[in-house]
DNA sequence: TTCAAATATGGTCAAATGACCATGTTTTTA
DNA sequence: TAAAAACATGGTCATTTGACCATATTTGAA
């Protein structure tokens, strides 16, 4: 089960091979059944974690219980609750999983020491912000810009392999539009 | 004029004095009038710039002509367009002036050399991706949730010294809204 | 395999929003 | 100081969107 998280690490870094096992001998392995919490709303996150397959997804809900998406995160994607992890504070976020997988996770000191310790990782951790960083800044602009239909456009382009295997309002709320709108475009899109 | 700038240092971080000064050294400092271009889409983001005095904006426009503001950056804080500066691509945003101002500017190397040469300025650089991610998030999650009420609400909570500084029209192009729901949303609370 | 729950779609209606236009005011700049 | 530009507000109207409800279909669990 690590062996898929170590061929991520040799393709990602330029780790040798005792790097590889080191990073990966730190790992605490946990499968999650469909719809299991990684991480509930007020709990504090204290692990990184990787996730080896499945599905898993980081949203908040509001009072008015709509559910809304921040990330989608499957196989050979990371994922945490940042503002949770840093400070070691309540997390505002649940993080479950939409299909059954398994996931590797490393407690936070652990990972710090890994980070001192092997400076190739370090590299891929700011790799992994920077990416973050960036594809926040565009979700905004995007939020902020787009149509609906554009909207979902986009997310189609930018995740073509995510779309079947995402519920449809699960979609609708990662892209902050009603179930209703996302059905209705998809309709005027049938008949082109 | 670089004063001010150490005085923020000296409050941000940990430096001694021979720090402050060394990071100091090699700032460019640059005036800007009203309006002024700091960078153009297009143009490649060379510099980090820290804001001495006035008030900046990173915004883009769609091709229907609006524009879809990312940030603003006030007195005593940072700008730079992130993906066009770790890249070294072209800018996909403009950044201009709202109030003319004096800001500091590093190129790429220099601040790069900075960072290795100064563990202290690297901790202070590492708070900032961190507090720019924690923001970004927030603004996704409000953007995505919120009624333009909720967002109004949320930024006069957030940023309560720039609304006065800021014309309304820009205010709309943050938060995704136009110019009409923003002056409606102000005279229904004239109302209350 | 069967039943229950979740899901996608559609209809209808009311509310929210934006586009367009005009006006009065404030701010800039020449 | 005077003219020009930018700005905030309001009216009207068409469109979009969401809320609510019903239904058919698919999916998952016992």
């Amino acid at each position: 089960m690590k062996a898929a998280f170590e061929s991520y690490l040799r393709q990602q870094t330029q780790l040798d091979e005792a790097g590889v096992r080191r990073v990966s001998s730190l790992a605490i392995s946990r499968k999650l059944r469909r719809n299991e919490f990684l991480l509930r709303e007020g709990e504090v996150c204290r692990h990184k974690t990787f996730i080896v397959n499945g599905l898993l997804r980081t949203y908040s809900v509001t009072p008015d219980g709509n559910e809304h998406i921040l990330s989608f995160s499957p196989e050979n994607t990371w994922t945490l609750e940042v503002e949770s992890y840093d400070r070691q504070a309540p997390s505002r976020s649940h993080i479950d999983a939409i299909e059954p997988g398994e996931v590797l996770q490393w407690l936070k000191a652990d990972f710090n020491g890994l980070l001192e310790e092997i400076p190739q990782l370090k590299i891929l951790a700011e790799q992994m912000v920077s990416r973050s960083i960036h594809s926040s800044r565009q979700r905004i602009i995007t939020t902020l810009s787009a149509t609906p239909e554009q909207k979902y456009e986009d997310f189609v382009q930018t995740y073509p392999g995510l779309l079947p295997r995402l519920p449809l309002r699960m979609i609708a709320g990662y892209l902050g539009v009603s179930l209703k709108t996302l059905t209705r475009l998809r309709h005027a899109q049938m008949l082109r």
